[in-house]
DNA sequence: GCCTTTCCATAGGACTCCTATATAAAGCCG
DNA sequence: CGGCTTTATATAGGAGTCCTATGGAAAGGC
């Protein structure tokens, strides 16, 4: 043992190697689909989102620039995968949609998938609920800076609210379903999401991590 | 909050998340070193590789096609980043090896990189430890599997011992250095690293993982 | 009613990535 | 040792991603 690097620049090697696994799965996953994994990121921007999204919503999404975004978007116009609509309110933005057909195709690529959930596995449980609470803090950090757009997690939502109850175990509470749950069960792309205001969201990731003074203690260990 | 997914299929979502975040930042990494991501992937496999690696070996770490390796070595190499020597002992097989002006296009790449470190900087020390862990164990539970080729991890390597100390915080020894670490120093990517045959990684996993019966135990909280 | 900004599409080009195949060297086996 | 199979790379061919730059159209501000 030797060559000493800095632990997150191990950290950052180690989440790059199981996203390159990942990756290379993506192509068994996206061939069930009759797509390719460029295509089927923007399926997946698109799933659940009745209102569809704009081409530039998907390009920043998906972290590519907007003529990106068009070039899979026309092959998915093409394969009837979705489908774009005219924004009733802005004349110039186009709304695209998933399709029947591209609701289908997502599902089976879903099943196709393997890798990700093979490598979940080789951790125990308790190690899950800490690796789910830890990627919801660095994406919030990273929608924080500006570096990604915000995603439908429970934590910038305004029906989340951190640490309503003293149970232990469901100390959250979503006003929406109007029900307690624990960390375990974050959402990380809740089709109910509504992003709060930016006041809003800091308060309540405050409240949110301020529970014991760790977020540790919210892992219920 | 609704849509319920598994726990796996969330953890998987956000893995994706934060490394589509660290893709997108690698167009600016990549272009300080004058390459674009496909190659900076190839310049970083070779770091620290005396020996160089043969095609089909990147090829495999990268996860794509051999010629879609033949593809981003073949650029390199016009720009003088790597060069091909024949193996000697293997007059079909070619080695690859990173060149002077390759690493420092690695260190500028490398220099150009945030991302990543913000995401990990959202993390508690502690949760950075858990984390590094639960990477590996994923990682090798991956290399387990055929995946993916194995990586230079301690868990694979002849001179790691788990577990070989009473000392709580470094229970591990490193045999090439002599040196008693704990999980936090735990390497990705060690470059004196040598593959243990697959019996003693198999013993070398069980050993590390049972200390006091689970994973948790080890990151000393 | 300008002027700037925002949204999308197109153009053009470099390059990735795939599959299929050619070429050459090794390894095996009788 | 010849012949067969396997392994290591390179090449061919083609679809498609991804970029920057730019053009047209609509929206918003003053």
């Amino acid at each position: 043992m030797t060559a000493d690097t800095s632990l997150s620049l191990r950290i950052q090697m180690g989440l790059e190697r199981v996203a390159t696994a990942m990756r290379a799965d993506d192509w068994a996953s996206a061939r069930a689909a009759g797509v390719n994994p460029a295509q089927l990121a923007v399926l997946a921007a698109l799933e659940g989102r009745r209102r569809g999204l704009a081409v530039r919503e998907i390009a920043s999404q998906l972290g590519v620039s907007q003529p990106s975004a068009t070039d899979s978007i026309n092959a998915l116009d093409r394969k009837g995968l979705v489908q774009r609509q005219r924004d009733a309110d802005d004349a110039r933005s186009v709304r695209v949609l998933l399709t029947p057909a591209g609701s289908d195709a997502m599902a089976a690529a879903q099943a196709a998938r393997s890798v990700g959930g093979q490598a979940v596995d080789a951790l125990a449980v308790d190690q899950q609920q800490d690796m789910l609470v830890a990627l919801v803090a660095m994406i919030r950090q990273l929608q924080d800076s500006g570096t990604i757009p915000i995603q439908r997690m429970c934590v910038s939502c305004r029906h989340f609210r951190p640490n309503a109850h003293a149970d232990a175990l469901r100390p959250h509470h979503c006003t929406f379903v109007d029900a307690a749950f624990g960390s375990q069960d974050l959402r990380m792309d809740c089709h109910e999401h509504e992003t709060a205001d930016p006041a809003t969201r800091a308060a309540t990731w405050a409240a949110f991590t301020a529970d014991g003074g760790t977020l540790q203690a919210q892992t219920e260990r």
